[in-house]
DNA sequence: ACCACGCTTGAATCTTACA
DNA sequence: CTGTAAGATTCAAGCGTGG
């Protein structure tokens, strides 16, 4: 990490070691031993090593986000809280903790705790006045037209997506599924960005990103997990550009001012503007401000005055008449862009 | 909570302040934030004040609690990650995070944010040795018979639940709906044991607790909510004894020797046993120990022996016929209960 | 082709009473 | 305190096999 320039990354998504603390070993009702993370990677002598650890990579991190990046970090109960805390120390701005609820977790077997059906994530801006991407629209396009929410039901990684080696055995013990970074890429990222994964592990954040034509940077220090991740992002494929296009949020969309519209004659001066219900009415002035009496203004500020509202957003408060129809002016901001 | 003695409380229950000030002060015009990463925290100097605030309450809380009590704690994830890394360094052991899922959040006006419909629980127990409670069969029953998961799906605090003031506003900011204290004192506590909630608030944590024949303490310092805590909690009635009584488990059951039931003759020695599919069997001695060729000893372990396995439930491994159906050992042991 | 059934498995801080 | 024995404990998926 420390080979790359600061500000060059658009997004980060981390998988760090858990820090799990498990002791002896752990049987299922019929007597089979669970095959638990026991790998020299995951072990830290004490919390002040953990913590000394995650520091140096969130510093690092930071160093190389650009100012309106984002950082993804992946957790449990046992590291989670340690890096929530030192992000918000390193200056992070926390966006969400989301919850990757398991539609398929390990039961508890012992009968002693509530079933572990959940790992967190924290999305982080890299300050607080990072002017960061989320795409909301694709978000809620994804999520049947309503808001996604800060949980997603997602099963874990099974079936043919688990790289397994030469005898059959998972290959990594902590594999992600692709849908989980399917889902963060996509709201966090755009087509070419630069994506950086400092745990990349077999490669699931940069199979799924060249899968969604972002650019990355994937680093892994255990031989046998980078040769695998290698293979696998060779055998992925970019999709199709068209198909990686989604749904645009509304603030992506080149800002058209009302004042154009009207200078391009798309709509005429003189024009009379009405809300839905036809309550109140103004005219469209030629320098694209609107008056109404003796207010004068925005079509924002005006649509404000008449109603007593503190704002109101012109674009789908004001209609015009069209072929016997009210149409909203929004319709003008589309027509505009498909004729410029 | 000075005035309380050390060890006298079975299980806490805090919903301390979500250190909302905290992002208001933190407001700054300037965030230009220097990597050199050892001379920022005093530019937290609030994360400081509110880590101090947590630390002062959490350690007292660990003085009160007794050594196989537990204590929740919800938050945000403004405020969630520095509670649970201060639990993990004051010696508190993690035994579960458990997210409250809304069923009805507030949406994200915005658009700028997954939808935040999730607040964090912490369960955590004394230390690491505690031999805490975890009512296993309760939460089982409560859930349509399968093991309850850390994702809790629960509606928001609203309608006559959410107390109001004269002029028909909350009462309070962040009043906690019933079910989820229900479903807190159901899980980790007894009939009689003694719950505190340092941050009453308008007392949700004091009412479940009387209404489940908890016995409670609740610390308030604003005296609006304390006063309403107090009438609504006169205004709680107790369930009756039998409806508070909930499925328990297995371990709290009076133990019954296998012997005994030989001795009252719920079973005669002689009778011959056998696994559920007929692939070993063993014969009842009049001590209560089996035999099977040369192997001698408690149900357990002959099961255990059998089998080739580890360890092995006689209770459930064994059964014996009975008008021509094979039956498990354990309907004896209820029956022996039923005619004690 | 389809279904029933059994086997396997997944980031897990996973027992307790009594001598 | 330690050692020993009793005995409590699993859900959702995917996959393979055999009828």
């Amino acid at each position: 990490m420390r080979l790359l320039p600061a500000g060059s990354i658009d997004c980060v998504f981390a998988d760090p070691p858990y820090n799990l603390q498990l002791r002896g070993e752990l049987r299922r009702p019929d007597d089979s031993i669970v095959d638990g993370v026991d790998d020299d990677w995951d072990r830290f002598g004490d919390f002040a090593e953990y913590d000394r650890f995650t520091r140096a990579w969130l510093v690092e991190v930071r160093r190389l986000l650009r100012k309106d990046g984002t950082l993804w970090v992946i957790g449990s109960y046992h590291n989670i809280f340690r890096i929530g805390s030192m992000l918000q120390d390193l200056g992070y701005w926390i966006l969400n903790d989301v919850i990757w609820r398991k539609s398929n977790p390990m039961p508890n077997f012992r009968g002693r705790r509530f079933t572990n059906a959940h790992e967190t994530m924290i999305w982080a801006a890299r300050g607080r006045d990072s002017r960061y991407r989320f795409n909301y629209q694709a978000m809620k396009a994804l999520n049947d037209d309503v808001q996604m929410r800060s949980d997603w039901l997602l099963p874990l990684c099974t079936g043919p997506e688990r790289l397994r080696n030469e005898h059959g055995l998972k290959l990594h013990p902590t594999q992600k599924p692709e849908s989980l970074l399917h889902r963060v890429l996509l709201a966090s990222t755009g087509v070419d960005d630069i994506v950086l994964d400092p745990f990349a592990g077999t490669g699931t954040t940069p199979a799924v990103a060249r899968r969604l034509r972002r650019h990355f940077i994937g680093i892994e220090r255990h031989p046998d997990y980078a040769e695998a991740a290698i293979g696998r992002v060779r055998r992925e494929r970019p999709l199709p550009m068209d198909s990686v296009m989604t749904t645009t949020n509304r603030r992506e969309v080149a800002r058209v001012p009302f004042g154009s519209l009207v200078e391009r004659g798309l709509l005429s001066a003189g024009t009379i503007l009405t809300d839905r219900q036809r309550r109140v009415a103004a005219t469209v002035a030629p320098d694209g401000s609107l008056v109404s009496g003796s207010v004068r203004g925005s079509i924002h500020k005006v649509g404000a005055a008449l109603t007593n509202a503190p704002s109101c957003n012109g674009w789908t408060f004001w209609h015009f008449e069209e072929a016997g129809v009210l149409q909203p002016l929004d319709v003008l901001r589309t027509r505009s862009l498909e004729t410029a």
